[in-house]
DNA sequence: GCGGGAGGGGACCGTGTGGTCCAGCAGGAG
DNA sequence: CTCCTGCTGGACCACACGGTCCCCTCCCGC
């Protein structure tokens, strides 16, 4: 899970302000904490999230906390990013080299297979944030903004790399598809979740990917 | 103790129970406080919104809380429940009339300007508890699954009508083009409410819009 | 070795929270 | 009027929470 080789994405070691000290088993730290808040704040919401099991699961001690993040929101903040960044990584893997509809497809599976593995419980690790977040910190909300619009963006590349290599007719608008198809997924988590049934999530994306057949060149 | 023996239905003897005590003012103190907390936990969320909260939005005191609900969860589930009567009444006075394309979007654009008056802010009464609750409280997620149910049957009822009176192909599926919609509503929702935009939510349900659109005989 | 600073352990604190209790008050039945 | 019961106000409590503090340990360069 902690990779020691490479860490740090943020050198910038002069350029004082938010200039974090150096760190070299304290940077280990940091990642367990976020981590273990990374888990925790899934599965039982980032209210319901207390710093002392926090601490337990990452087995740490308030001081080491503090020594990383500034306050709770701090931390927040900082699961946001790390899920945002995990979830984009994991979406690169299957949109980047997106340029079929069967690719759309197998993507379309591997969500619905993740998320069958829990009975749908927790949803998407972006939109159960989102849904907390958003009214409560902007900062998280906006970050999370930007990592949906990423997302759709993915997805919108792949849908163009589809119309460019005729697969797709040249009046549908890739960036609304991509808008359409994030909507069922994320409409699809919530209902699967409420439900405690995947069902609804692949009728939802089912739904998706056919208005995108429909404008399939014949 | 004591006679009882032939008259009297007050009283509370042992049957009571589930039996609510009769309520004359009390009712309305009952009323107030699920008033007070069915807003406050739509637009601070349900784990950030306090029974202190609670308390001085509705103008009430301890006792009188604990007079009609055993503890907090108690409370919750009442506002689930009030939240959930509220949206499927509302949702009533578009759906049970719907036998129309036409009307559909009529309840799209109802949908969209209701969400446009606090810029998506806050999201769906029930997504939003749907999102909060689903993982933390069986009884709540019943309710609100089976609120959705409701919901999806109005809709998948209306679309049936439009079958019936011929406007919609026979090969079309109801259920499931209800479930398709309202997981659109609710990831658009969602969108809207992170992107503070609610562009989103219209394109998601122009999205499955057209997807109905398809079913439409000629 | 030794000095210093980063990392760490954990006691401690103020406060907000959910929850309890009890003494008055209201208003209907007799 | 007099009870009697439920409603009301609000003091009170225990505790978990976020956050602070101090002192110890480890590891580095010298």
């Amino acid at each position: 899970m902690i990779k020691q080789g490479s860490l740090s994405p943020v050198s910038t070691p002069e350029k004082a302000e938010a200039t974090r000290r150096l760190t070299p088993r304290g940077a280990a730290t940091r990642a367990r904490i976020v981590a273990a808040a990374l888990e925790l704040m899934y599965v039982k919401g980032v209210n319901a999230t207390t710093l002392d099991d926090v601490r337990a699961a990452s087995n740490t001690s308030k001081s080491q906390f503090y020594n990383h993040f500034t306050d709770k929101e701090d931390l927040v903040r900082a699961v946001v990013e790390a899920r945002a960044a995990q979830v984009l990584e994991r979406e690169r893997g299957y949109l980047l080299r997106l340029k079929s509809f069967r690719g759309l497809i197998r993507w379309r599976n591997a969500l619905v297979q993740r998320n069958a593995l829990q009975n749908g419980a927790y949803g998407c690790g972006l939109g159960s944030m989102a849904s907390e977040l958003a009214d409560q910190d902007e900062v998280a909300r906006s970050t999370l903004a930007e990592s949906f619009a990423e997302w759709e963006g993915l997805l919108a590349a792949g849908l163009r790399r589809m119309q460019e290599s005729g697969d797709l007719k040249q009046d549908a608008d890739p960036e609304k598809l991509a808008t359409g198809l994030m909507a069922a997924l994320q409409g699809g988590y919530l209902l699967a979740e409420t439900a405690h049934d995947i069902a609804p999530m692949e009728i939802a994306l089912d739904m998706a990917l056919d208005h995108v057949k429909s404008f399939l060149v014949p």
